[in-house]
DNA sequence: GTTGTGTATGAATACGTATACAGAACACAA
DNA sequence: TTGTGTTCTGTATACGTATTCATACACAAC
């Protein structure tokens, strides 16, 4: 009904408290040389009143935001809830908060003006677009930047990577210990580096072994689960399909799933199928997907000790830190021990 | 390698153009009573630098920091994923950042403090576990404050919700015209408000019906997408096993759908199933849902209307808004034309 | 020439905090 | 008594912006 309006500063607690607003500054940060008996005496008040200090003017005398921007893309991939799930509560732990934007619908705009702003003190970049213009504004303004789940190359910048060519080598030597004779392999986004490793791995796997991969790698400029869910239905609809049916992600395998389930094709029986994230879902009966595990995780714990670390010591030379992926077989392959390697 | 800090100031921008900075602030703003000439001189400066002006200040200054608050709650259903891919473009198109807390894994903490310390403008509740001591707190400082989907009795503060009674009764309806007799629901958490109304929808519409529901609705503290899978294995082991089973959400059907694969049963020959939300997901043909779509683009756009609104004028009363479902008829029912009603 | 009106600009200020600086109170030694 | 150091607290200031107030100019009207 009426605005309260309560404007709660520090220097009406300091009044209520008959003290000096820095000595209320003082006592809620801590500091050293106040005497227990005003400590207390001021403490009361703040609790009376639930005082907290204001996070803006913090801010602006400390040039710290306390707020750190998180750019994703593609939040129908459930990779990127879960590292939002994980990065939150980490964050917080540390008394910061979180921006989030979606550069895929959004674009990059609102990284960019953020970043110009002084709005964040750091930016985490997942899974990007073409978030490149962003980074590029990000370390031009000498941001704490981190690339989580998405090498930038040539950029100088903090990188958390999962052993995206080693793991998807690792899951093609176990296509092939299990006799699979005509391997597709169905990309995401080729520009996306994380896709790029994981199919050069593959491949080069494959090529080292004298096995063929049938025709065409599919490449499209659509990347949406319809598109990916023709594909397959396109690939088994061959006069030889495949045997195996290899994905750039869980995302992709599901839709091949989805493809290959709407025209009653068999998955392991008449084709195998694997991804590549590990993401709750694919342990889902409907799926049961057999997968290169990412430790999300420790991935973005990683990241975010590194994006401190670049915001306390702005002139630490960036760290790239990678984390071994696990291979995980599941129903959609038929069961074998992992391979020796 | 060394630090730049680019510190570039309204200040700054004024030297350099030999203009004042209130001059530099009028021309940003677009204040009135600049001359041309003037406006160009500073622009151009503003360009070459690249210059935007300070958010902190700015919100310091206008007691504006044009950030919202969105808790959200177990990401890991994907309605929440879908609320902020919506959120996000239109809070940016209207010049508002979007900070984000996981309720469920952070607690409300992050939430609270950031209303007193100032932090945001205005905060959108989702699907809240325990955000209620939040909400009073933002009520209480007078903060623009939403309820997306998820009514918050008791409390007044603007809402918009789905036909969640008149929906999930419409789907019992459903399935009685489809001549279930054995029907079982599953709830979610029902201290959630939404999963309350839906399942009261559910069960009045079949009592009116005078159609018996089998024995005991589960109801468990353990929400997780375990233990619904067991449930409804272990509704399929009973001697008189359920002819449909009705979920809270979608999420818990993709549950019961996974739970039904593994033992075998058929859906929806052995036994249909519906679910309610309507997420992208459930139209995948490993899931196939009947469900009761909510017009969540719409939903979030009336909320972000409600919150501009609360901002831009404090004293207004919250208003409520009530979304329509919409019956989606899909695979894990028989199909029939929907309902007369 | 004086007055008035509309336009364009600069100077000054406040938002709420953290902190440098200075001063006060006190203890203790010389 | 004076000096020295330690502990505590208050005063003053700056962070970068938006905005109020005052000023200056051009031009028209009398």
């Amino acid at each position: 009904m009426s605005s309260k309006a309560r404007r709660t500063s520090s220097t009406e607690i300091a009044r209520l408290a008959g003290v000096s607003q820095a000595t209320v500054s003082r006592v809620l940060s801590g500091a050293p040389y106040v005497s227990e008996a005003t400590r207390t005496k001021v403490m009361q008040v703040v609790e009376a009143n639930s005082y907290r200090p204001n996070s803006v003017a913090q801010a602006m005398r400390t040039r710290r935001s306390d707020t750190i921007g998180v750019a994703v893309s593609r939040v129908t991939n459930p990779v990127v809830p879960e590292i939002l799930e994980a990065l939150g509560p980490k964050l917080t732990a540390l008394g910061r908060r979180m921006i989030v934007w979606n550069t895929e619908t959004e674009g990059a705009d609102g990284v960019i003006n953020a970043i110009l702003q002084g709005t964040v003190d750091g930016v985490v970049f997942t899974a990007a677009d073409d978030q490149t213009s962003a980074i590029a504004t990000a370390i031009e303004r000498d941001l704490a930047v981190v690339a989580l789940n998405r090498p930038v190359p040539g950029r100088s910048c903090a990188q958390v990577v999962s052993t995206n060519y080693d793991g998807s080598a690792e899951l093609a030597r176990y296509l092939l210990a299990g006799r699979r004779q005509r391997i597709a392999y169905i990309s995401g986004p080729r520009e996306r580096t994380t896709m790029a490793e994981r199919e050069r791995g593959f491949r080069e796997a494959l090529a080292s072994n004298d096995v063929l991969i049938p025709s065409g790698i599919p490449s499209e400029p659509d990347f949406s689960h319809a598109r990916f869910r023709q594909i397959a239905i396109d690939l088994m609809k061959r006069s030889v399909p495949p045997d195996a049916i290899a994905c750039g992600n869980d995302l992709i395998a599901f839709a091949v799933i989805n493809g290959l389930k709407s025209i009653g094709i068999q998955v392991p029986e008449d084709v195998w199928v694997v991804g590549f994230d590990g993401v709750e879902m694919s342990g889902w009966d409907v799926f049961d997907l057999t997968t290169m595990r990412q430790p999300l995780d420790q991935m973005v714990a990683e990241a975010v000790s590194l994006l401190i670390e670049g915001i306390e010591d702005r002139d630490r030379e960036p760290r790239e830190i990678q984390c071994p992926t696990d291979l995980i077989v599941r129903g959609s392959t038929a069961h074998m021990l992992p391979p020796g390697i």
